[in-house]
DNA sequence: ATGGTTGTAAAACAA
């Protein structure tokens, strides 16, 4: 079963890509992220052409998340329970084959220190409870998305360059790893020490060119998960092609027996 | 380079 997260950046723009990509890749299971648009507009008829179902947790112009899955989406959860009016449409949940895929878009942060920087603070720490409240560590759960952190310097091309900002900064960081070590496994770590490996390279300054990239897109499983997975990588492709996102897709293909 | 690029949506704002 292969599983796929990729910040799309609008759907809408970004739909002859994401087909493209279905149609060569192949995923059973893709979590998308800046859907940047509602469910009426989210395009799910040419994801059903494809044998794709989706469900989708969208909001006008920003933010929004979707599955689509060639599994029947069950139980879908959208958004953190005790949600309020005005939330961002950042988080979405589903039983998809057996497994609790958690389908999240990080709060950016802006800039560290701001009035984003502590919402996304916040927002990471909600994260948290919702795992320990929702799930226990003998689930199997896989959590992905756009997590915007880079979790170590290994994931960031030119450390140095990033000291101060936002992605790379102590707290995010320190919230992150509060959230991982309620019971989760970098699924990309388990078959990659190495650093170099980017998900995400900024627009401007021909930034994927020269690979000045950060991996902030993540694929997290609990140790059941983790027990299944055969390996990880991230698909560079897309990035390279016209009219890109800005982040390229990570998968991991998880064992279930049924292959 | 207080720039640079892209998307949404129609001027800023978010990333």
């Amino acid at each position: 079963m292969k599983i796929a997260t990729w910040n799309v950046n609008s759907i809408v723009a970004r739909l002859p890509l994401v087909l493209r990509w279905l149609d060569e890749a192949k995923p059973d299971v893709l979590c998308m992220q800046e859907i940047k648009c509602v469910e009426d507009k989210f395009p799910a008829m040419a994801f059903e052409e494809l044998g794709y179902k989706t469900a989708a947790f969208g909001q006008p112009s920003y933010n929004g998340v979707a599955f689509a899955s060639r599994f029947d989406i069950q139980n879908v959860k959208r958004g953190f329970t005790g949600a309020e009016p005005g939330d961002h449409s950042r988080l979405i949940a589903a039983e998809i084959n057996g497994i609790n895929i958690v389908n999240v878009y990080i709060p950016n942060g802006s800039e560290v220190g701001s009035d984003k920087y502590i919402f996304k603070l916040n927002w990471m720490n909600r994260l948290r409870l919702f795992f320990k409240e929702r799930y226990s560590q003998t689930d199997p759960v896989l959590v992905c998305g756009d997590f915007n952190v880079a979790p170590e310097d290994r994931d960031v091309h030119d450390p140095a360059k990033w000291v101060g900002n936002v992605l790379v900064s102590p707290r995010e960081r320190a919230s992150l790893e509060q959230i991982r070590a309620w019971g989760f496994i970098d699924a990309f770590r388990l078959f990659t020490e190495s650093s170099g490996a980017f998900s995400w390279w900024d627009y401007r300054q021909g930034a994927f060119q020269k690979n000045d990239g950060l991996r902030i897109d993540h694929i997290w499983v609990t140790k059941s998960v983790a027990e299944r997975c055969q390996s990880s990588w991230i698909d560079k492709e897309p990035r390279s092609w016209e009219r890109p996102s800005d982040h390229t897709p990570v998968i991991v293909e998880i064992a279930t027996g049924k292959e």
